[in-house]
DNA sequence: ACCAAAGTGGGGAAAAGTGGGGATATCGTA
DNA sequence: TACGATATCCCCACTTTTCCCCACTTTGGT
């Protein structure tokens, strides 16, 4: 499971130093997709061939449509891990989830996946779901 | 598994540089035949051996028409890629799938296989899947 | 205070993408 | 059958981008 945040600062280059925490879990490859409310995911290679598997057979059933399929590939990129635990951010994924170079991302831990996020937006979702537990209590 | 959106320039010539992730699995050669809403399906040895072999059984079984077998097949082609890992598209393709002659193209995975799109049809199919993806959540 | 590990930045080599020239094959026509 | 025109394929060359490697800085633990 994923769990934590951490502050990094994503670099000229588009390149993002994952928490080494998180390193042995995602290593060699992962994928990069747009994830909900404007963030961006980061999925094991077993998470992503199930979740893959599942959409092919949705749509061979008729459950999913053959343009959903292809929205959910074409905004998923496979990307490998260097040397020093860094990865690519694809432009379009930047893009999606407002990241800009040279500037701090939070990286947050979500159980079965991995989250990129702007900071301000990830502070907003974040205490939004704080509110919700607190006021779930009552 | 083909994942992602790639940017091409389709030469005056009709060529097109494959993306290279996706080489190694469509190396030597691969089949091009019309797809789904108006684009060039890439397929694999092997999913083309697979797909023929089930049309093959649908037509024999009475759940598809002879004519629609000889569609399927008089509109695929084998082509060779290239030293510089690039297809020929053949005219009747480029033509189905509205792709002009020295403008851009976009090369999409879909999980399966892989699509050629005229960019502006592409952007609006994605447009379209994502509005379903969004909407099915409620 | 030192050492080890993690995070950050940049330069250079290698690969990817793109365009074009020329040899070879194919077809039509004289 | 010979010839010319056309198309196809193969190879070479240039440009741009990517990625791999090295090095410095920071952090945290002993």
């Amino acid at each position: 499971m994923f769990v934590g945040v951490h502050d990094r600062q994503l670099d000229p280059k588009g390149r993002l130093a994952l928490p080494a925490s998180f390193r042995p879990r995602l290593e060699p490859r992962c994928f990069l997709s747009i994830g909900r409310d404007k963030c961006v995911d980061i999925l094991t290679s077993e998470a992503f061939e199930a979740a893959a598997r599942e959409s092919m057979e949705k749509v061979r059933s008729g459950e999913m449509s053959l343009n959903q399929q292809r929205a959910q590939a074409s905004n998923t990129f496979e990307v490998a891990i260097d040397a020093q635990g860094r990865i690519n951010i694809e432009e379009k994924l930047r893009e999606y989830a407002g990241l800009t170079l040279n500037s701090r991302v939070v990286v947050s831990g979500s159980f079965d996946r991995v989250e990129i996020w702007e900071p301000e937006r990830h502070e907003r979702v974040v205490l939004m779901g704080i509110e919700q537990i607190a006021g779930s209590g009552e």
